[in-house]
RNA sequence: GGAGGGAUACUCAAGCGGCCAACGAGGGCAGACUGUAAAUCUGCUGACUUAUGUCUACGAAGGUUCGAAUCCUUCUCCCUCCA
């Protein structure tokens, strides 16, 4: 590959590069003296889970694995306790020892469907933060000042506007950037909200006599709302951990407006293609057949290369055609000679949260028994028998009522 | 340490003695429609052995009252300002 293909690639979807001209410098000196850069991403366990919005710096990550170049990936077990500032003021419950190690191991497994596990190095803040220790603590804030700490948006703007800032929020940057002299990290990348600290890094760099990184910012992911960041919290995230059917609906169900930032950001089709497909749209395609596309190749990237394919026949027969998915979950419920009421069934069944719930869904006639449409909330299922059970559109359940 | 403000359902936010299981908005769910789990429109959105019944609920605990989310007392937590 020659130096200007793998800047483009590198480049790719990255939102800034700080200092540009470094970077590119650097990669040239690193691929003429034969030597591999540090990359840094970070990532706070605070969920189990990882998500589509995450796997932008992973894809960079990946590509500079690809490109020869030492991926770290950070579990930050230190500062996932503290919290990043970042979020609004609520006050995040810290994390114990167990639930990190507990997050960074799924995070270890969905991680590896993008990065290479044999090139990859996992470090965790831990190892270097447990032992910095008070003493440690008060050199590491002395490297900074408060008036440089408010510059900060976040912090400028809450105190602009009377709100109170912790003290320890100022330690967070001051962490993640000390993170980066640990690793001697030559890149970090992080999302544009991770601007401030990634640029403390290099400042803390240069207090302990190291050369500045070069820092990469990703744009934010929106979720499937298409306003807000893709987040577990928010519950408007794809995880990776998703199987292949959902996966696929959960993007089939991203607005005509918001797909197209989702082909920007994660498809790997080159800019190209998707102007292309723009232009179909605008001469009258249908943009459903083009979000198909998408979820297709996102699938694939996550369940394999067939998988894409299979979930959108599996999409197609059941939306489209109203057959029933593939996979029905069956429970058994003892059930009185009497027979059971069918809004204890879908309760039992979990189909629904109550059985009051299931009345109100009967009055709006989305409940179905053996594909049935059932208007009575009164109805009650016989013991001895299986029944097959529907609530809305997609969720299912096969009941097999066990006389007792 | 002093002064003031606040705590209402998933979230924001009305209500300030009965008409409150609690306005409204967002979110969620459902139905219709469609080009899809897009968009749009409509409905629902405390629980229970579905009863025009019962129970639980407006930070917590007591109290006043025929009756309290609404009044009083104490407590807990949060915020602002002054030191």
């Amino acid at each position: 590959m020659t130096l200007a293909a793998l800047f483009d690639e590198l480049e790719r979807g990255t939102d800034e590069i700080i200092p540009h001209k470094d970077f590119r410098a650097r990669i040239e000196e690193a691929s003429s003296k034969g030597i591999k850069l540090r990359i840094k991403a970070g990532f706070d366990p605070t969920a189990k889970d990882l998500h589509l919005g995450h796997t932008l710096l992973l894809n960079k990550l990946r590509a500079f694995q690809e490109a020869g170049h030492e991926a770290i990936f950070l579990i930050g077990d230190f500062t996932g306790m503290i919290g990043d500032p970042t979020g609004k003021n609520e006050t995040r419950k810290p994390l114990t020892r167990e639930q990190v190690q507990e997050n960074a191991e799924t995070y270890k497994a969905q991680v590896f469907k993008i990065l290479d596990p044999e090139k990859t190095t996992i470090a965790f803040n831990s190892a270097w933060l447990d032992p910095l220790g008070a003493e440690g603590m008060i050199r590491l804030a002395a490297q900074h000042t408060v008036a440089r700490m408010m510059e900060r948006d976040d912090f400028s703007k809450r105190y602009a506007a009377g709100q109170p800032i912790a003290i320890h929020e100022f330690l967070y940057p001051l962490l993640q950037g000390y993170d980066s002299v640990a690793l001697r990290a030559d890149v970090e990348l992080g999302g544009t909200d991770q601007k401030f600290n990634l640029l403390m890094g290099r400042h803390l760099q240069s207090a302990y006599g190291q050369r500045p990184q070069i820092i990469m910012t990703s744009p934010i992911l929106e979720g499937l709302d298409g306003v807000q960041k893709m987040s577990k919290s928010l519950g408007n995230y794809i995880g990776l951990a998703d199987g292949a059917a959902e996966m696929f609906g959960k993007l089939m169900s991203v607005s005509d407006t918001l797909m197209w930032r989702y082909f920007e950001l994660l498809s790997f089709r080159p800019l190209a293609d998707i102007q292309r497909f723009r232009a179909e749209i605008a001469a009258g395609a249908n943009p459903r057949d083009i979000k198909m596309g998408l979820a297709v190749e996102l699938v694939d990237r996550f369940h394999g290369a067939t998988a894409g394919e299979q979930a959108r026949a599996g999409f197609v027969a059941q939306f489209s055609q109203g057959a029933l998915p593939d996979h029905i979950p069956e429970i058994s419920l003892p059930a009185p000679l009497t027979g059971l009421s069918l809004v204890k069934v879908l309760k039992e069944a979990g189909l629904c949260a109550s059985t009051s719930e299931a009345g109100r869904l009967v009055d709006q006639k989305a409940v179905r028994v053996d594909q049935q449409r059932v208007e009575d909330r009164g109805l009650i299922l016989a013991a001895g028998q299986t029944y097959l059970l529907q609530v809305g559109p997609r969720r299912f359940c096969r009941v097999v009522l066990v006389a007792m």
